[in-house]
DNA sequence: CGAATAGTGTCTGTTAGACATTATCGA
DNA sequence: TCGATAATGTCTAACAGACACTATTCG
């Protein structure tokens, strides 16, 4: 064997925290507060606990909480970066998750916390430019064909108010008509019965809501919304 | 921070290598030459090597190339599987990658390997044989709208012989005219200049091959194939 | 009532699958 | 010439997108 005389491979998870502002893929960037890199805005993220995580996706869910106040929000495993290079310390794994959490969950006013234009970040230490590369694109391909977004939106929405959401996250229209199907099959929501979106001059609209068994989960189709 | 006192991580890639035999994904395995689980057949697989290894990545080929005597198969990051019980010597994370090879290059006949249909495995050690489950669907999954397949023909290969492998690898019958307008949509193969399969009592097929850029790559179409 | 947007009906072009037809080999 | 399978043409059903029409609210 080798590796007994080199130092442990530094083992950490990173969270790209993702929320919809002004209808815009934001990340949600958090002040390091220890070496290295110490003050600059990166994903939250930290080591791996023995004793206490009992897998990499229990670290995750404890970053979020610790750094970023964030509760139970979607979460799902991205890809796991590695490298000689990545980490001044060294040798370094980060298994890296992203989140999608309406933006009423982040605490916006927090000093150590800063929510960023996906697509307009300044440089981020470690490979965490890359890393965010990775969630947007992922959550882009996933919403083609998924309720992904839906994750996005707080616990009532409308109709008109979901798609407005899945075109933020696609960055293109979305026929309507085509889209009211698509959610339709994806069997996932449920109107709320009797509550309407009233106060503006104009029909109202319907509130839905997650079904229970989605809440924590994707719907897929087969085939995805168009272009 | 608390990392410190506890023993470090395991660090170790795994390998789920595919391939197709008798019509059927097939897992080549490894007999374990250390402890734990020694001479129990488990995914190839190995601690990175920090002083060689680029990135994880570099640590399957290796092990690819060690272990089951693979060079430069298509490879793709899977999952990475991590926690407190999944291997007896501590707290480790596991990398786990999936290779598509054809039979032909698989050592079929070394002591050290076995080349398991993949759908009829023994127990296996760690978690392995969650990985190879893992494996097997993503493999089910990306080949509905992928050329992925291809990876597990030779250099040379009729369409016939590609549909066989299509259907072999989704479990279910293909539509010939779809599947061929699909694989022309993909734009990955070339037809090889007067090169026919000849020697049986019917019309010779065209022999294929991949285009140069798609040969270590994918081709990605919108809608894939159905049911 | 008029403006505005929600929600739905319907038409049409595109695409996938079923089926039929032609092509080309060995025997 | 026959049997077998490759390769392709064509019809049809399913589906997505465009468009238009109806519904319902506020002012």
């Amino acid at each position: 064997m080798v590796a007994d005389s080199y130092p442990p491979v530094i083992c950490t998870v990173d969270v790209v925290l993702l929320t919809l502002r002004d209808d815009a893929l934001h990340v949600v960037l958090h002040k390091r507060d220890r070496e290295p890199f110490r003050g600059a805005l990166a994903l939250p993220g930290g080591y791996v606990h023995q004793q206490e995580d009992q897998g990499a996706e229990d670290a995750a869910v404890r970053v979020l909480r610790d750094k970023a106040g964030i509760a139970s929000p979607y979460l799902e495993q991205l890809a796991t970066l590695s490298g000689p290079g990545r980490d001044p310390r060294g040798w370094s794994v980060s298994i890296a998750y992203y989140a999608l959490v309406p933006l009423q969950l982040v605490p916006v006013d927090a000093a150590h916390l800063r929510v960023l234009p996906a697509d307009r970040l300044p440089t981020l230490p470690f490979d965490h430019g890359r890393i965010v590369e990775l969630a947007v694109s992922r959550v882009r391909v996933k919403s083609h064909y998924s309720s992904l977004p839906v994750h996005l939106c707080g616990e009532r929405f409308t109709l008109p108010q979901l798609q407005a959401v899945y075109e933020a996250v696609l960055g293109e229209p979305v026929n309507k008509v085509s889209f009211r199907r698509k959610m339709d099959e994806l069997a996932m929501l449920e109107p709320i019965d009797g509550e309407l979106e009233l106060g503006r001059a104009n029909r109202p609209a319907q509130l839905y809501r997650v079904r229970r068994e989605f809440r924590r989960t994707l719907s897929l189709s087969e085939r995805g919304l168009g272009t």
